[in-house]
DNA sequence: CGCATTTTAATGTACGATCATTCATTCATA
DNA sequence: TATGAATGAATGATCGTACATTAAAATGCG
């Protein structure tokens, strides 16, 4: 009868599940709610819906509606901080292979969907007014502004070229988040790999000698 | 005898004031309440009291709380519109100089307050979703690229240094609606005078014999 | 210039819809 | 049987909208 929304795992009966497990798909389905409704349209029913479950059952897990929409925007923010920090590890020593891993990550598929793009945005909106969110985004992009000044730091230093090294990360940092909002509010928006290629030419312009608009340059 | 024109002041009982005024003060209203309450938080008696008048009078002005936030939104897009297009045509008739001045006018300190940018933000998450706010940014914006593209298409032109004018009028855009963001989502914003000077270590990444990060080069 | 009438700005109460929250109950699993 | 996940109806509060009413300005008329 309620089989339609298919969202649940078909092998598993819905009746009992993991907490973790009901939790997390809670939270999945607040982002794709806020997404398609919007944060102001966006209700508990909403959301029970989207998840194939009884409204009943949010507050069973999250006790308000405020604390849902908190943890979701701490999993949004966990899950972008662990992608940058993970490319970050798994990249080279030099400057220039940490700058195009930490910029490449923003583009990773895995968070830089539609429905993930929308609830940042929704949650930027929000964030204005309420210092909660406030601070979930500020301590987030305060650890990012920091790695991305101290690679810029030693990329300058080692061109030798000036420029203001904070400066650099924050018209780095901007972009990728402007090529973000493109792809919300333009109705006809240019491709994931047109934004990567936006940024990258900034980056360029900025480094030349080791950027162009496809990324790090060949080592020579 | 009586005091029939010493009553100018129509701020002290106007039982009666002109609807364009009135409307202008329920929309400048909208936009305070807005940034202190936030865009899902924001309720037609907010406004009223905002505006200092009962809440009943905003369906007589505005027939709907949606056509109320619809008119606030492209009220607010027709003031950036025009500070820019004025901008521009004020300025000389180099590329230069033209990029200048609309970079330029976005921190005009009119449209340039907390305010305004709260506002701005709170559509921004709300445009996702509704495809009236998303046309209205949308079409201002394409606007506004077109035209910083063509400045941008003359720029590389005269400087014979190469790039791609879309994507490099992109970028600059991009720089100052980020800066923007800053000044809104960060705990510690830095100045609107630091936030420009950004917009302009950018230009002048670009186009480093025309800008500096104060802007256009004195002509030599 | 006065007085009556119409028009319209403005108020505040009331209604109806929406929605978050609570809770008694049901059901699956250990 | 005991435990806790899950349901859905009931509740109470909030909020947008409608409306009856009031009062001021505009207009018509003598």
């Amino acid at each position: 009868m309620d089989d339609t929304g298919g969202i649940a795992k078909p092998d598993a009966t819905p009746r009992k599940q993991s907490r973790a497990a009901r939790r997390q798909q809670l939270i999945e389905a607040t982002i794709e709610t806020i997404a398609t409704q919007g944060f102001s349209r966006t209700t508990l029913t909403d959301v029970a819906r989207q998840a194939g479950i009884s409204h009943g059952l949010v507050n069973f897990h999250f006790e308000t509606k405020e604390r849902l929409l908190t943890e979701t925007l701490q999993y949004l923010a966990a899950e972008y901080r662990q992608n940058w920090t993970a490319a970050l590890e798994a990249a080279g020593p030099s400057p220039a292979e940490q700058l195009d891993a930490v910029l490449r990550a923003d583009f990773d598929p895995r968070i830089c969907t539609k429905p993930r793009l929308s609830a940042w945005c929704a949650f930027w909106g929000e964030a204005q007014c309420r210092p909660m969110y406030q601070a979930l985004c500020g301590s987030n992009d305060d650890d990012y502004t920091r790695t991305l000044e101290s690679i810029c730091a030693r990329l300058v230093a080692e061109d030798g070229q000036g420029g203001d090294p904070v400066r650099i990360a924050r018209v780095l940092r901007i972009t990728t988040e402007g090529v973000w909002l493109d792809m919300m509010t333009m109705t006809e928006p240019y491709s994931a790999a047109e934004a990567m290629r936006t940024t990258f030419t900034c980056a360029a312009a900025f480094f030349p000698r080791r950027f162009d608009e496809n990324g790090l340059l060949c080592r020579e």
